[in-house]
DNA sequence: CGGTATCCAGGACGATACTG
DNA sequence: CAGTATCGTCCTGGATACCG
């Protein structure tokens, strides 16, 4: 079984708070300063990076408000939008993973 | 909508060949140097450190046979063999995303 | 066969300060 | 508000050689 789907969804969404990034995007738009809020252990810069990278790969759209103060949304690509399906079975894994993990320290004690 | 099952899951999974060797081990155990085989971008040092990981996290076991020479076989723990619904998803997303990169560039000639 | 040991380059990443 | 610039550190990860 080739894995290369599996490597190319990986690379796409394996970075550090990619798919945080797109979780939160799920749910509509999000200014940068909402994401922030969201996603306080990035920093600016890596917030931006990773955005970057996500917008490069089209799987969110960066719109630009030409206002004062500046308004910049995100928001997911169609593309962004179909990895739905992925991030929800992470999502269910994880938390029978994180509840689990509580019943196995319950017997412990 | 608190990220914390998804990042838990990508910590899990998220290392660079971690997926990917997982994903060669739903098929049965497999020895190093068939992983090594199936893996051949990975480095020995790599994949025993992504190996070691994922034995560490409880993903997969690490059965040692004494005898000459060394004989070492990998296989999926119970926690292991439960991400396989996890693996898929990513795995059919990929499919999706390549066979569709595929028609953009036949629509670009 | 199944690894380790060592070295090293380059990138990831945080902290801080600054800007249009 | 939404970043960028700069600096410095730590860590990743490759190359190579070696070992029980």
């Amino acid at each position: 079984m080739d894995h290369t789907p599996l490597a190319a969804t990986i690379n796409l969404i394996g970075g550090k708070y990619k798919s945080l990034i797109l979780w939160k995007l799920t749910n509509g738009l999000l200014r940068f300063s909402e994401l922030r809020r969201e996603i306080p252990c990035a920093t600016p810069k890596m917030l931006t990076q990773q955005l970057r990278e996500l917008e490069t790969d089209g799987l969110i759209n960066r719109k630009v408000y030409p206002v004062v103060p500046p308004k910049v949304e995100y928001s997911l690509t169609t593309l962004g939008k179909s990895l739905k399906p992925v991030l929800d079975t992470m999502y269910i894994w994880g938390t029978d993973y994180l509840s689990n993990k509580g019943i196995e320290n319950k017997n412990t004690l």
